[in-house]
DNA sequence: GTCAATTCACATGAAAGAGACCACGGTCTAGTG
DNA sequence: CTAGACCGTGGTCTCTTTCATGTGAATTGACGA
């Protein structure tokens, strides 16, 4: 008890060593973005008429995750919004990131969200999708109104949902008279466009728009920028800042990994009572990161999917040449066995393996052995200093 | 030695079902005046 | 008479199963040199 109000003392007497934790958190938008010029000039060019009460083309953003697509777009519409305030024009802003499961990841949660944003509210299910879709279309279109929708990782959204939602939201024009809506789409998948329906391509894409990555310099600017935000003088050891911008950009120049690094470093050098950030702490930071975001994703997965892991990490770890699907399946069926679950068709744990793949959690790759078959062959996907924790998590929640 | 056919072990697709969740409208019930 | 409880219907959504089709190269076997 003692100890603890002690504790509770010291840390509060503690020089803090953030200034402002905020500022290194994904979904801060920095005052001024750096190396991303040519962008904003290009979308507030691109978006520029909505301020004439013009709609804007359709706009489509592509780049690879931590290249600055979702800050850049916030940052300008943001800019516009204010504007807009300031002339009383009544321009609207939607920000939709598709990815949010049970959120806006299908057709008809898409509506109900921007029918939320329209204050109306409809039920998160039992209504027919186009019910839902008259009600927010009357609604809308009671006033006068710009509105630029933005939907963030676009991809996810129509390889769930198919691309019929693209385009019954970019016909929403042609139906409403006194609303007009320009769409700007964020993709992370380059070639995500090469899938969809023609019209609704050509409607969509009217402008387009690559970010590339940063390298490994305009990194080390970035968290430089905001390193100075976040922290006091001198507390940024030599050389931290360099190393987490190498890590990012031996990736793809993913900035906001880099910021994140950057983030869980101090904290556990917070943690440890030190009064600085070191590069040591960015080693362990890594690890840390690497672990929550699996253990996240396991926590949040079905049963099934958490013994398809555990069977993996298994048979990875007794076997040092690669691993395929069948012998993970038979793994993965003596677990059901053990813990009495009836135990899902090949077919199914196949398509598990392909998600794991694809959340980065393993790397699968489908290869042919020619007269052998065509399987999977799986690595794993993260470092193995993290497997041995994530394994007996796994283990406890399973009763294993 | 060359070349096409074969063959394996799954991958990949499509469709459809089970079960959870939910809204809506109608009917029933009990309480009220 | 009315508010609330309780159905049945019809809708979405996720996770699965079932059935069907696809696939890439090692292997096989026929063929000719």
């Amino acid at each position: 008890m003692v100890e603890l109000t002690k504790f509770f003392h010291g840390y509060l007497e503690r020089e803090p060593l953030f200034k402002s934790k905020k500022v290194l958190q994904s979904n801060y938008t920095p005052e001024n973005i750096a190396h991303r010029d040519d962008q904003i000039k290009t979308i507030a060019g691109i978006l520029a008429p909505a301020l004439r009460m013009e709609k804007p083309s359709n706009l489509f953003l592509y780049g690879k995750t931590g290249t600055g697509k979702t800050v850049v777009s916030k940052y300008v519409t943001s800019q516009i919004l204010s504007v807009a305030n300031e002339k009383k024009l009544p321009i609207q802003i939607i920000y939709l990131n598709c990815k949010l499961k049970r959120v806006a990841d299908t057709e008809y949660r898409i509506i109900v969200q921007l029918a939320k944003e329209f204050g109306l509210d409809i039920p998160a299910t039992g209504l027919p999708t186009d019910e839902v879709y008259k009600i927010f279309l009357k609604h809308i279109d009671s006033e006068n109104k710009l509105i630029i929708l933005v939907l963030d990782e676009i991809d996810q959204l129509v390889k769930k949902a198919g691309d019929e939602i693209l385009y019954n939201l970019t016909r929403i024009n042609f139906e409403l008279k006194n609303v007009e809506l320009s769409i700007i789409g964020i993709s992370n998948d380059l070639l995500f466009m090469d899938g969809v329906d023609p019209r609704v391509k050509s409607s969509l894409s009217e402008e387009e728009l690559v970010f590339s990555p940063y390298n490994a310099l305009q990194i080390q600017d970035i968290l430089r920028e905001r390193a100075k935000e976040a922290f006091g003088e001198g507390i940024v050891r030599e050389g931290v800042i360099e190393k987490c911008a190498a890590y990012a950009a031996r990736e793809h120049g993913d900035a906001r990994r880099a910021l994140e690094l950057l983030r869980v470093s101090a904290e556990i050098a917070e943690r440890k009572n030190k009064s600085f950030i070191c590069v040591e702490n960015i080693d362990e930071a890594e690890e840390k990161i690497e672990r929550d975001r699996v253990l996240d994703v396991v926590n949040t997965q079905p049963k099934q999917f958490q013994l398809t892991l555990l069977a993996i990490f298994d048979v990875c770890n007794l076997a040092e040449s690669p691993v395929f699907t069948g012998d993970i399946y038979e793994i993965y069926k003596s677990f059901c066995g053990k813990v009495g679950l009836k135990p899902l068709t090949q077919r199914r744990v196949s398509d598990i393996i392909a998600e794991l793949d694809m959340l980065g959690i393993i790397n699968a790759r489908v290869i042919s052995k020619g007269r052998y078959g065509r399987t999977r062959e799986i690595k794993l996907g993260i470092p193995s200093s993290t497997i041995p924790n994530i394994r007996t998590t796994l283990k406890e929640s399973l009763n294993l």
